[in-house]
DNA sequence: GTTGACCTTCACGTATGGGGCAATGTCTAG
DNA sequence: CTAGACATTGCCCCATACGTGAAGGTCAAC
């Protein structure tokens, strides 16, 4: 399988699977001309990276789950903490994503409270109810 | 008044006040040997500047400022929306900070729900009040 | 032999607010 | 006269996951 089928079959781009590539994420072999050729489990390790890469996870925190890439990943996440540095990079993870919301919600707190003609309803409910 | 005067009174760097002229926010006479030299005003505007930029307001947001900088701006954000582009700028700038943060939020969502052990006693008790 | 679809590497652009160098010029005090 | 504190411009760096060309090689079909 050459790289425009791959991208294809995993409804991604040539551009994104050498990038995984360069990040160490999916290998290839080589035919004599230098395309670069995919056995059938790559569709698979795609899709995986491609479905933590959509669950929030980071380019680098995806390459900490490289070992399990291969199998699928429901199997994997469907067992509790199936691997101790699975649950240490998904913590991170998800601190790292409440520290950013909150950070951009501290901003927003303080525009809307300097210029109170701006609350969204959304706003003025989340105030009610406080 | 130099740069580095300025700088020190006004909590910022040298290298933050030549980016805020960079970026037509701060203006400077010379000195013969080229340095910047800064009145008494530009204190106050810097001040607002990076008043701004810390309310959540981007360089860009700024700009649609400048016209107000010389004067102290709790003045012209007391009296409602004191001038309308102020008030179109600062409803973008909100809605932008409110997009952010729901994209975030579904970010963490999905993987606090692939991963419930994730789930910080925050979520917790987001989840009863649903 | 040529068209056209496929592939290659290289490398800049995206948004943000500066940080941190380098290489060099200027001013002031001892 | 010289040290050192200050100034200048300019350029690369940060994180993020690729997009979007450029300039060119490869392969199948007609």
């Amino acid at each position: 399988m050459l790289i425009g089928e791959l991208a294809a079959r995993t409804g991604s781009t040539t551009r994104a699977l050498r990038y995984y590539e360069e990040q160490g994420l999916l290998e290839s072999g080589r035919t004599a001309s230098g395309y670069r050729v995919y056995g059938p489990n790559a569709e698979t390790r795609v899709r995986n990276v491609r479905d933590l890469l959509a669950s929030g996870f980071t380019i680098e925190n995806v390459k900490s789950f490289v070992r399990y890439l291969d199998t699928d990943l429901p199997e994997v996440f469907a067992y509790s903490p199936a691997c101790s540095d699975g649950y240490l990079v998904g913590a991170q993870r998800v601190a790292e994503l409440a520290e950013k919301i909150a950070a951009l919600t501290r901003l927003h707190d303080i525009l809307v409270h300097r210029m109170p003609w701006l609350a969204t309803p959304d706003d003025a409910s989340r105030k009610e109810a406080a």
